[in-house]
This record gives C-alpha cells, structure tokens and sequence, in this order.
DNA sequence: ACCTGAACACCGTTCAAGT
DNA sequence: ACCTGAACACCGTTCAAGT
C-alpha cells in the first residue's frame, strides 16, 4: 500500500485509545495508580498509558499537582460515610469515620501528602466534611468551634496517614534514624535486635491504638477548648 | 605553556574548593537552602556549588532523603527552648516552645515535609523531643500517656508547617481550589471578592489563633485522656 | 580510599507547528 | 480547538575508570 491519503480509519482497529476527557485522563491515573503506585503517575508515564504525548494532557489538567488532587478526591468515594447517620455514640461513630478515611489514606501516602499541602476541595472532600460536621453538631459541639475541629481532626488524619506510609520498611540495626527510634522508644542499643519484633506491633496493634488514642485526644480536647472570643 | 604533567600547584589558587567533608556538605546545603530554597538543594546543584560532581557527594550522604533529613536537624537548633527552664505556667511554655519549632519549619516547608515522612533523629530533634517531655512532666503528664502525646504535638506542630508553607499564594477568584475554600469558610460565591483581604486575616491573626488553639485542643486531650489500658 | 565523567533512566512544562 | 514532537532545563543514582 503506498503511502499518502488513507481513508480514515473506523477506531476499532485501536479500541484503547479513546479521545481524551479530563475524566478518561483521571481514570487512568487511577488504574495507574493502583498498578504501579503514585510515583509512577507522571505526566509522560500517564501520557504513554493513554497512547499519546505528555503535552497533550496539559488541555485537560493543569499540572501535576491538579492531577494528584484530581486522583485523590477520586478515591475519597471509598471513605465510609455510613457511621454518620448509624447508631450510638457519637464520638465512636466519629472516630470510625476518621479512621476510614485515614485507612484509605494509608495506602497510597504520597497522595495524603499531597492532600496536606493541597487541601483538597471536590465533591468526595466536601461529603466528608459535611459528615464530620454533622456529627460534632450532634455532640453539642458549637458550629464556630465544629469549623475549626473538623480541620483539625481531618488535618490529623491526613498527616497520619502521610507518616504511615512510608514506615513500611524493615527496621536496620545500623540504621542512624533506627537508633533514634529505638531511644525514643526507651530502648537501650543493647537490646536492639528486639526492634524487629517490636515494630511489627508498633505498626498494628500498637500503632491502631495509638491513632485512635490521638483521635480521642482530639475530640475530648476539642471539647474542653473554647475558642478564643475575639474572633 | 605546554600541556603535560604541570607541578601541583598549591590550593590557594582555587580557596572555594576545601576537601569534602560531611559537615562541610551540610553547610553548603544549607547556605544553599537559605539562598535558594529547598527545592534546588539537589545532587546535582549542590555538588556544582562544591565544585564536584553528583557522585562524589554519595560518599558523603546516602541519598537525597538523608541530606535533607541532615539540613532539618541543623535547622532545628534555632528552636527555641528556654521556656522550658523559665518561670510560669507550664502550658503556656509549651504553647512557646512548639510556637518556635512550627515557625522554624514553616519558613522552609519542603523541609517540614520531609519531617513528616522521615522521622527526625538527630541532636536538635532530641534536645526538642527532651524539653517537650520535661514540660509534660511538669504538667503531671504521666511518663507514658507523655511518649505518646510528644509525638502527637510535634507531629501536629509539623504537619501544620508543612500544610502552611504553599498557603502563602494569591488567591485566584476563578481557582476552583479557591472556591472550595471560600464554601468552606461559609462565604457564597456572591461575595467572592472579599477572600482576598480575608485571606490576609486568616495567614496572620485568625491564623495564629487557629493555631494556638489547636495547641490548646492537644493539651487538654491529652490531660482528659488515658491510654488505653492494655499496652 | 576517594573522586569523577559519563551514562542510564527518568522528570515537568512550553511552544511552534500541524490537523 | 485540539493534539503533538521536539526541545529546554532539569532530576537521582550507579558504575567503571582513574588518582
């Protein structure tokens, strides 16, 4: 065949190559994510994903940064809003939530520090933040003071789940910043080998306990501490 | 004068090229931080401003992530803790001491950040973990509801330099990042114009008192709340 | 042992040129 | 209007080769 004018060709010889939308873009930076985690959804490598060039994607997103938030408000749907309206306490009920949305947080931790430094601001942020609201008004919690809480709570959160995600590695004995933990943790160097063991917990049982505690500080704290009158 | 072995000629012709060392990279890095922001201290740039090559600075430094975590503990030694040893109520110390640590993070947020991920091990971290946990023992925080809860403040104290770091930016009327945060401040779209000066509000006075009483918040939690009973 | 150039395998973003 | 190749200006890290 030679070359020149073809006819154009019906698109079902290249049934993965879709026209670009912002949401096809956000979908499979999803997909992407889930694949090869978060550092690996570039623009060139989401752009190749999509059988185009890195450039293209700048007409629907406007920079990384955009499509992180993009991606991250996306997997906010996954947070468990049900305790809002369940029954009992409200302050169980509360830290439930919190913990859902920490727990979707933690798997992808380079998201949750993007979240930190971006507040987010779609639909699947704004639910969640309505829920929080609603539950600290059913505790009585006066709506100035609920305002204030509830970005402290979620702040909280976030940068828990930022903390977590990368300590997911093996602890090394001759490991400087392993030593310190080991101190802070009130271990002598001598014992260190037991790190090992210890960390496991640190990082289920202890480490659960831990951030529930925290929410419970945050919450009874929250309580305890009016605002200051003159705002 | 012709190419070939030339006699070594004495270092005073080239007086900016001392021998690398540890510390002498850690002051460049931070001479560096000062003059152009954390995010040009690289490999790369930084060795140029040595002199050297980027590989050279791996016998030195692991990876980037040390030299960074290597700047922070550098930094923190600005902190300052003499409200740990002055007189008056203890939480009003506290509040002093974790004042100081946030503002020396939030000038350099990318190192906050990088706090947050790495946890800080070396002497400055330690003075500041030492002076927080005397001021909770001078508050009949009980020994191990204290191990927790230092790490709860300086956690929040961090988290919140790195979140307030990128906030110093215009606000754009037409950013839907911006219109989520006016929705909610519980301002309508209508009255849009009036964020910006808001805004300047919010980054000085309300800010710092946002702050503050998050302080407060922590450490009214933590004295209303036990650790659980099983760890 | 220490230092290095060069290489490998990437980045984000812009822009002129095409369709 | 939308899309793109190519370019610009960078990255971190490794490694063989030098001194």
């Amino acid at each position: 065949m030679p070359p020149g004018k073809r006819p154009p060709i019906s698109r079902r010889d290249r049934p993965t190559k879709p026209a670009l939308t912002r949401q096809g873009i956000v979908e499979a930076a999803l997909s992407l994510l889930r694949a090869e985690g978060l550092e690996r959804v570039t623009m060139r490598r989401l752009a190749q994903e999509l059988d185009t060039g890195a450039a293209s994607l700048y007409v629907y997103v406007r920079n990384t940064a955009e499509l992180h938030a993009l991606i991250l408000d996306e997997l906010l749907g996954d947070v468990d809003l049900a305790p809002v309206s369940a029954a009992g306490e409200w302050r169980e009920r509360l830290v439930a939530v919190l913990w859902s949305y920490t727990a979707v947080l933690v798997d992808h931790s380079g998201l949750a520090q993007s979240a930190l430094v971006t507040r987010p601001s779609g639909p699947g942020y704004l639910h969640l933040v309505e829920g929080v609201l609603a539950l600290l008004s059913e505790g009585g919690v006066a709506p100035g003071r609920a305002a204030w809480a509830v970005d402290l709570l979620l702040h909280f959160a976030t940068s828990t789940a930022t903390e977590q995600g990368i300590r997911s590695r093996a602890i090394d004995a001759d490991d400087e910043e392993d030593r310190a933990a080991a101190a802070l943790l009130g271990l002598s160097p001598e014992t260190f080998p037991h790190i090992v063991a210890l960390n496991a917990v640190l990082l289920s049982v202890e480490g659960a306990e831990r951030l529930t505690w925290g929410f419970h500080v945050l919450i009874n704290g929250v309580l305890e501490t009016p605002r200051p009158e003159s705002s």
